[in-house]
DNA sequence: AATGAATGAGGATTCATTCAT
DNA sequence: CATGAATGAATCCTCATTCAT
């Protein structure tokens, strides 16, 4: 998956993989299951990684939580970043679980519960749309960064990109500052 | 481009044109060249849009300008959703023009200009991280909710989702609270 | 078509043909239809030589209709024997108009028709089932012989043969001898 | 054998036949023998069906023997008619023992051997193309019958066509009428 | 310039056959 | 011997591109 979905054929695929174009529709009726179950993979693990953090920092304040959560989605994108920019920009998006989207769903839901045990901390309205604001945002800020700027991940600018997103959530989230 | 990228067959595209192929190829050297101009063409309207409305801003309050930086990035979805959603979607990154991610690198580049000029109300250190962030977060915001949550933005609840979106931006940006 | 319905793949049709496999798939939306050309093609051909016989027929005595009815079925087949043979023998039977047998299913029709309008000749009792008799036999005779037999109609025998066959169809068909 | 020759992988096969294809493998060295082996099967048991109705007969009148003949072409084409069918119509005939036309040389001979015992009655000049029209005659019409027609062959109507081919092959054999 | 028929490389998929266990 | 995972040649078909008209 070197050069994109497109540029992926079947055979390709196979001969990477170290396998005969035969034995991989033994295990996968479609190219298009084959790479279903790739991201599959990929997601469990990303979901994975959100739901340990959400779980570890349940009782911690929200600044602590929210710089939890910026690492991890850094460290999320760095689980294998080529492949989770192949998946992000050249699968075109099948099924209606519409893929790395899902990922999105299911860390909305974890957030929520997380603003729902803090709610009198906070001063966001509806939890959904700060749910959604807080993954949305943090997933393309860590997104862009791993993918599109990583010299702002490196050396002395990495603490700060860390600290920049989290202050940008902990000041969105809490009531008063 | 109804259906994506990969479903889109140079044919296609001239018959629901209503030009022969020929005459497509005496346009455009190739498909991918096809493809770069529609690309072209819609990111040159957004970049319209958004210098725009940092035009107008510039010399209003950063309440004023967060406020109506996120307007302006909903409008932006609006122009045409289902072009945005493929070309943000379905077609694969080529070229230098990193498509899509070029309207950002512009956006950057005047939310930076916008900063410089309202540096000591600023309580960011690195204003070139701080447009990264307000750009990428805005973008991402009114993207995702433009495309996969519209309920988020219709009815009582419009006014809410910029107002939170211009919250995030504002705390995140501004030196005291 | 020189070695069956199997061994023709599309791209050797398309070389045979001295047309690109491109071309092909602009005539024809599958082999499956490519084929059913073919087959309707040389369907129409036998039809009329068969309903051409049998209006040329029409007025004659018994005798002379089914001798002539007899050497239409050779000519029939000698039409393009190589493509007969491909058809009867190779060509998975597809579709709800059972291909070749559609012929028949015409045939009997004409056959009966000419049948009814000689019914006072006649010595069978069901029409349908005499038309049905003759022309399965008809064919089935010529069909084996051109394809199988050619030794029997080469020749002095070559008359023999067409005597014979229309013997059969005579002697069965008509009241008392 | 459900669907057809093409239809019928290997595997499948094997899998229906409660057999592993490495077994299959062990007794038939190629998909060729195996279906060479199924067509041999079923072509012995209706050469002997055939061949034990013309012993039977031997000493019959040629009415009585006609009766039979065709009698048992019925009854050879229900042994196994689905099978019969996709042996007829979707195997590729293939080696030196055309198949199903294998049982028809088989039968000539009988035949042939039946009407040479009988010369004296007979009104036809040549045997071989005697015992050949009537053999291909009556294995057509049965085959016909019981695949594409089986309404003539049930209620009042069954002895009427087996009434009817027997006119056929007589009032063609015998020398005078 | 405009057209669209023709091209053919390339891709997804099947299945007869083999061979290590 | 039996097994069935692995193989890969071969197949049907698509579509970006060309070029004669």
């Amino acid at each position: 998956m070197k050069e994109g979905y497109d540029k992926a054929s079947t055979n390709k695929i196979a001969a990477v993989a170290g396998v005969s174009i035969g034995s991989l529709y033994q295990y996968f009726p479609s190219k298009e299951a084959l790479v279903a179950a790739v991201i599959d993979r990929h997601t469990h693990e990303l979901t994975k990684v959100v739901r340990d953090a959400l779980i570890k920092v349940a009782a911690r304040s929200i600044e602590a939580a929210a710089n939890e959560f910026v690492s991890v989605g850094i460290d999320a994108h760095r689980i294998n970043p080529e492949l989770h920019r192949v998946l992000a920009e050249q699968v075109p998006r099948t099924g209606r679980l519409e893929n790395i989207e899902a990922i999105q769903r299911d860390a909305c839901t974890l957030v929520r519960g997380y603003l729902e045990a803090h709610r009198d901390e906070l001063g966001v309205a509806d939890l959904d749309v700060a749910a959604f604001i807080c993954v949305t945002a943090v997933e393309a800020l860590t997104h862009a960064a791993v993918l599109h700027r990583p010299e702002i991940l490196t050396g002395e600018k990495a603490g700060r990109f860390v600290d920049d997103v989290t202050r940008l959530v902990v000041r969105y989230l809490k009531a008063v500052i």
